[in-house]
DNA sequence: GCCAACGTTGGC
DNA sequence: GCCAACGTTGGC
């Protein structure tokens, strides 16, 4: 068993809507590295962190699980997305995705702040200068940890 | 809205 | 295969 975080803005998909809809497809990422973590190492009830980024709070607000193996993320064959891409093909589809299904919200979020201030989550991938991986493994101790700051 | 840091693209 | 130009991410 892994463990994972995966940031979403959350003026565009929240952890309250993954509550209020349960599960949901992770559409929309379209960066190799984040696409290899999901097609190649995520398993069905891996544990995600589910992060807010690009907000007044950014931080981890939820917890999720891996609920499928990875498919191709649909959006990128419809002209009207905006993940649409040209280059792909059904035959050759250069995006996967995993569905991810709602856990519990956290009763606070644990903010990107507070995560920095925590010696032992110096390693943190999350924290790395410059990181702008979407998806992202997360070491068992570090879970564990975080699970403890609640 | 700014901008640092990074990934991707494409000309050569 | 190099690398400049460009686009994106995401904290602040």
């Amino acid at each position: 068993m892994k463990y994972w975080l995966m940031k979403s803005e959350p003026d565009t998909f929240s952890i309250d809507d993954l509550k209020r809809k349960k599960r949901e497809a992770w559409d929309g990422v379209r960066n190799y590295q984040a696409r290899n973590f999901m097609r190649d190492d995520m398993r069905v009830g891996d544990g995600v962190f589910f992060y807010h980024s690009n907000c007044a709070e950014p931080g981890i607000a939820g917890l999720a699980e891996v609920a499928s193996d990875a498919y191709p993320d649909p959006s990128q064959f419809d002209p009207k997305s905006k993940y649409f891409d040209a280059a792909s093909s059904r035959d050759n589809p250069r995006w996967m995705l995993v569905d991810v299904k709602f856990v519990n919200k956290l009763k606070r979020v644990i903010t990107l702040d507070e995560l920095k201030n925590h010696p032992k989550l110096e390693g943190m991938t999350l924290l790395r200068k410059g990181n702008r991986l979407s998806v992202m493994p997360v070491d068992a101790a570090e879970w564990k940890y975080i699970l403890t700051l609640e």
